[in-house]
DNA sequence: AGCACGCCGACT
DNA sequence: GTCGGCGTGCTC
């Protein structure tokens, strides 16, 4: 009888392929296990997803397994079924998932190399090759070893080469080897899971609502799986979130805790560390290769009760889970859109639910397709909010008048003279986008991204802020020859100017992308502000989501509403989490005070970020959706296809839509329209919105349509971390 | 993705 | 006849 293996690849393809397993590997070809198949004309790295001893289909010709690379699979079936639903759920590679779940130890792929044969090495110097192969006979020539494909590639231009190497193989000028991929992993020293825990005197902080968190705990302590979201204030918040890591480390389980950034996860390893005087492990992206297999040493020693880290932690080894936390749930830093295309919160509750630990995401303003759902499932624990004790002011405050309102300016001026520090926002940089041609009235556009130019005053200059393109601001219009003239906008740079006018003897420090473009400067300008050297900090979102900014006795938040230009349906959401988070800067204290201007002060999203309402936010948010038919009432998928070619393009694109009309009653298609960013580097983006009552239906009409449209295209649902909510949802 | 294959125009 | 670029389709 023949075993067969299903393989995944780590390669864009949706598909798993079938091989043959040899008598030789019948043990270690288990789920889960490294192989080496043969893909085409490659040998290729994969895994074993599951093994069969059903035939193969009709018109599929398997190939043998070329090795098994584990003796025992690299992890359980317990993750392989979460990987695989995770994979199912966001339309992404299994194999790709899979190989970012690998230590860097082993995720080293199998190597091609292209050498030059003897008799290549002769053609070249008899001179007997044309001009694209003696170039490419060069490059082999100082590298004894060979070349990979891509490596090839780039010594000679970039461009294809593939028929190159093809026909100057079938001549015996070079010769194609193929180098094994790493061996087995080395044996694990697990030394079983440390000494007795020791609860010191840590977590300090009580809930005042008793017995909220009961259910929660019990499961924990039960070994059962389960998912809530616990709402509330960030310290009743991180009291209930550190009396559930207590609860499921005294079980003696362990805890992968996600953070949407990597400051606070630190602290939080940190202080766990001090706390239980037990290991903590720290994981993100940013960290070196040396620093991930260290941290994954650590884990599989057993040593480590906690692993705290963003959204690529979630693949983390860690023993025994009971407990996956989600903080700061609303954070769009847990979507990662590229291929492998994933949203960990909703990974999160997929691997709890596959591992039997509990799910618990947090949050002070959940998004409102997190909170609906928790409520309709009754997984709502509700921790309490804690009322802000600054003031807000709302200054009504039209696009045209000057930047800094007086209301604004005479608060700014008290706060000065008292030695307080403050920090003003504002999403734009430069001086916004008012450059027009005089005879005309255009705006000068990228001509590679097709936005608007930004006027940045140092070196008077034109910047496109997707590519960096940058033009002489002095040139004449590109469409009809007229003068540009500058038109004063509001970005950072002019509230700078306008600060130095009004406060001539008072230092501003600028953070955005232009003044604190690298590491060391942002330090610099952060140190400058925190010692009191800089007391006054504009800064755009970039500011947001940097770790040590010491809060303030002032923030002023410039033209808000700017965020709710945007053509997406969560601009609301988008606003209210932007403003409240960067209220988060105000020192929380009775003296202390912000001021937001804004042209559309009666918006609901600001007023009730302004008010610190998330109730008032949320009830007319989800009406909006309920109304317009948006998530969570209904499934959303976006579909962006791209392409150099306009053309070809917008003929794919009207294929597509057809195509997609006739998929199915029930699918809403919106589009093709140019994506919010239209081009990028030269690539064209355009996409299409479908809405369909829900995601059996979506998925229906993408199945049948998707694979006929050769371009690259990414597809991103609609956001929802519980699953999707029932059809008839309305 | 990466690779083969086949087509076509350019060059010798 | 080569050579080299490019679009298309497949990979068990």
């Amino acid at each position: 009888m023949t075993v067969f293996a299903r393989v995944v690849f780590p390669l864009p393809l949706e598909q798993a392929f079938l091989y043959a397993v040899p008598e030789a590997f019948r043990e270690a070809a288990r789920p889960g296990a490294r192989v080496v198949a043969p893909l085409g004309a490659r040998r290729q790295n994969g895994f074993i997803v599951a093994v069969t001893d059903e035939p193969p289909a009709a018109g599929i010709k398997v190939k043998n397994l070329l090795q098994v690379l584990d003796d025992r699979p690299f992890r359980d079936e317990r993750f392989l079924e979460f990987t695989g639903r995770l994979s199912a759920e966001f339309r992404s590679s299994w194999g790709e998932i899979l190989q970012t779940a690998l230590p860097p130890s082993l995720s080293g792929k199998t190597r091609m190399a292209v050498v030059l044969t003897e008799a290549g090495r002769e053609a070249l110097e008899k001179g007997g090759l044309g001009p694209k192969a003696r170039l490419l006979a060069r490059a082999l020539v100082v590298a004894p070893k060979g070349l990979s494909p891509l490596a090839l590639r780039r010594r000679l231009g970039g461009g294809d080469i593939s028929g190159l190497v093809s026909r100057m193989e079938k001549t015996g000028l070079v010769a194609v080897e193929h180098k094994a991929g790493p061996g087995p992993r080395p044996d694990r020293d697990v030394e079983g899971a440390a000494g007795a825990v020791q609860l010191g005197l840590a977590f300090p902080e009580s809930l005042r609502q008793a017995g909220v968190l009961d259910p929660v705990e019990r499961a924990i302590v039960d070994g059962r799986a389960g998912a809530w979201y616990v709402f509330g204030s960030d310290r009743p918040r991180r009291a209930a979130f550190q009396a559930l890591v207590r609860r499921a480390v005294a079980a003696g389980g362990r805890v992968l805790f996600l953070q949407p950034e990597v400051a606070p996860s630190e602290s939080l390893a940190a202080g766990f560390k001090a706390d239980y005087g037990r290991q903590a492990v720290v994981f993100h992206g940013r960290m070196t290769g040396r620093q991930r297999e260290d941290a994954w040493r650590t884990l599989q020693s057993g040593r480590a009760a906690l692993a705290a880290g963003t959204r690529s932690a979630l693949f983390l080894e860690t023993g025994p889970l009971r407990l996956v936390a989600v903080d700061g749930e609303q954070e769009e830093s847990y979507l990662q859109a590229e291929s492998p295309a994933y949203d960990a919160r909703r990974g999160a509750v997929l691997r709890a639910e596959a591992e039997g630990a509990v799910a618990v995401l947090g949050s002070s303003r959940p998004t409102v397709e997190a909170m609906a759902e928790a409520r309709r499932r009754g997984l709502l624990v509700d921790v309490g909010t804690e009322p802000r004790r600054a003031a807000v002011t709302v200054v009504d405050h039209a696009g045209d008048a000057p930047i800094i309102s007086r209301e604004l300016e005479r608060r700014l001026r008290a706060r000065l003279e008292k030695g307080d520090p403050a920090i003003l926002f504002l999403n734009r940089r430069g001086y916004a986008a008012q450059v027009v041609c005089r005879t005309c009235g255009r705006t000068p556009r990228c001509p590679r991204c097709d936005i608007a130019l930004v006027y940045h005053k140092t070196g008077d200059r034109l910047i496109c802020h997707y590519c960096n393109h940058a033009v002489d601001a002095g040139r004449a219009c590109d469409k009809c020859g007229g003068e540009l003239v500058v038109r004063r906008g509001a970005g950072t740079q002019a509230v700078e100017e306008e600060l130095a006018r009004l406060f001539p003897k008072v230092p501003v420090a600028r953070f955005d992308a232009d003044a604190a473009s690298s590491p060391g400067e942002r330090e610099r300008l952060l140190a400058g502000f925190a010692k009191g050297q800089a007391p006054i900090l504009v800064g755009t979102q970039l500011l947001v989501h940097q770790p040590g900014v010491p809060k303030a006795g002032l923030v002023g938040i410039l033209r808000p509403e700017y965020l709710l230009g945007f053509s997406d349906y969560r601009a609301a959401q988008k606003t209210f989490e932007a403003v409240s988070a960067m209220l988060g800067f105000v020192r929380d204290a009775a003296d202390a005070e912000a001021v937001i201007q804004t042209a559309g002060p009666a918006h609901f999203a600001v007023a009730a970020a302004a008010a610190g309402d998330y109730e008032a936010f949320y009830g007319r948010e989800i009406e909006f959706r309920r109304v317009l038919g948006y998530p969570p009432f209904a499934a959303l998928a976006e579909v962006v296809l791209q392409g150099r070619d306009v053309r070809a393009l917008g003929a794919k694109s009207r294929e597509l839509r057809a195509l997609l009309q006739k998929a199915g009653p029930g699918i809403e298609v919106l589009g093709p329209a140019f994506a919010p960013v239209a081009r990028v580097r030269d690539v064209s983006r355009v996409q299409f919105i479908l809405k369909a009552a829900g995601r059996p239906e979506l998925d229906r009409a993408l199945d049948g349509t998707l694979p006929k449209i050769r371009l690259k295209k990414t597809v991103t649902f609609s956001y929802s971390p519980f699953g999707d909510p029932p059809s008839n949802a309305a």
